[in-house]
DNA sequence: TATGAATGAGCCTTCATTCAT
DNA sequence: GATGAATGAAGGCTCATTCAT
């Protein structure tokens, strides 16, 4: 591949991540069904037919974030798949967690939107399927080796749990004592 | 009052209800943003027209089956607020609660619909509110009582749990282990 | 006729009255299209139904509402159409239609409505003709009598002039100095 | 400003009055609550959608109409402002207002369909006094260089007569004899 | 006579998407 | 690539009118 070639692919990278970035921010704070493309093209500072060079529909984009944002979930904890989790591994496992909701939660908020919403869950269902089932895999693990009499049970609980952390973290970032909770939730699950 | 003035009083609200009740399942199924009063009208087996005899707009209608879930659901409970909870009526709150959720799929769709859509839930957290607090006073209070050192963090920790079961029961009911859950979350909290 | 449909008709004829009153202050008010046949019942305290047991559409409504008033306001000045009118009775011809003005600010903003509405104005006009024609008849008398070159189209100026002045008057009844002016229409045209 | 620009903005004007110019014609044919938007779209041959993309509502619309119509108004009259009329500079204006008069059929049916409608007057008004103050006051000065005892009341009336005759001309030009009234308001005014 | 629930056509407006430039 | 004018379907909502009671 020339290298003008390279480059344009990285320009075109680039400005789709401008877009994602915009739409996910109005995402989060309106609504899917309430931010237009054009809202997200005045946000992006690009017009409205350029939005569809980089992305096919309005589902299409939300989509791509969601996917994206799924990967970048998984990138920051793939090392530890091949075995069971140590107690600090899973200790460090639940830091991670925490630290990637304060710091993503425009993500979160995405998120929570879609998977309560049937008709834009179906369209994110499989790659979701994709980024929970290794986890609770390897939670079931942790607590097999524990000698949790019903691991995936326990896996189950605890990836929900984490989820309705979250949520309410999300609703209310500055009444929730995220804290403490995560202390809590360690005492209680390592 | 004359038995017919009653009677039209009763009628109008059975219609109320038959309204809400369509519209509830559409609103699970699809989405707010997503289901138009049209197909609400024509679940309902009534015109168009008639929706706006009973409720002012779409957000009214959302906000009323809400508010209707709120009530039902805090009449189920509404016994034990004056003093702390014991062991057996904390299990049975959690019996109750699972017991609930099972019984109303509908209604904690739309709570969901409504909490991850920040827009939604602007019209409806006041009321929220109003629901959780006591319960996670009641919760705080139980949690003191058994010599936990943060009780408002556990109280929040455990209305987040119930969240988070809620939520992914509610995604994939015949796939998640409620049951199972349920007496995981016994064993840890009682 | 026996005595109790006579009683009946005038008791009919009250309602519609009471009917025609509430309709005629919310069209003044909002305007013809602005003003809902439910805001005309529930101001004339009735059923919505009711109306239509004493109007056949909104539109006989509003020609009835107009039609009573010329009605109205011919009988103010009938007796004066057999002969030329004299200065006096001229003066106090100007002085009556000042009058009725003042008396009935309502009715007249409905007539500017009416005439500015070339669609409901096509109601109307018949009836506008029949009142208008002849005053400009009796008027173009006086200024023939008066010797005036052009007693119709002085007739006409005269006519025109008074709408006018109504006109004014009406969009601010407050600060339209409306017996100046009437003092030098006398000076200016007797 | 590159002259595409330019040009771009110029195009962008020029639809800006096709449609005043389709929605002026149909609001006096038919008055504003009876003109649909799409009556307007299609008379201005464009869809209904991008009207919305020249104008907020269907109140920006018709308000935009009247203030262009008064603009254009007061540029044909700027000149004579600064000091008192002659007797041949009010002649003049008066055929120059006859003249606009004779023009602009559609302008004042719209003009008076507005005054006549108190929901629409609202949204007009203010501009509407910024014509009629400075005509007023230029009028009001030459009544009182000719020794009226009254000038304000004269300009007034004078002002007031203007808007009947316009009336009577709109609702039936072709029988209206306005050259004819023309002659009796110089005569009795000048 | 009187009520108001019920209808459905039609209105204003929004918005994802397309396309000429 | 980039723009934004243009389209048209669809949505929420209103309202004159009808009709069962």
């Amino acid at each position: 591949m020339p290298r003008s070639e390279e480059k344009f692919k990285e320009l075109r990278e680039q400005k789709r991540i401008i877009i994602m970035d915009a739409a996910l921010e109005l995402f989060a704070e309106k609504g899917f069904a309430s931010t237009s493309i054009s809202m997200i093209a005045k946000h992006a500072k690009i017009s409205k037919g350029l939005m569809y060079n980089y992305f096919d529909s309005k589902e299409e984009l939300i989509i791509s974030i969601v996917h994206d944002g799924f990967d970048k979930f998984l990138r920051e904890f793939d090392a530890n798949k091949d075995s069971v989790l140590t107690d600090d591994e899973f200790e460090y496992f639940i830091d991670k967690t925490f630290e990637v909701l304060r710091n993503n939660l425009h993500f979160w908020k995405l998120y929570f939107m879609v998977i309560a919403q049937p008709q834009v869950l179906k369209l994110v269902d499989k790659k979701l399927m994709e980024l929970v089932i290794p986890f609770i895999t390897v939670l079931s693990e942790y607590f097999a080796a524990k000698g949790c009499k019903n691991p995936m049970a326990h896996a189950q609980l605890f990836g929900a749990m984490l989820d309705g952390v979250s949520l309410n973290y999300m609703i209310d970032p500055d009444n929730f004592p995220i804290e403490e909770i995560k202390q809590i939730i360690k005492t209680k699950f390592i």
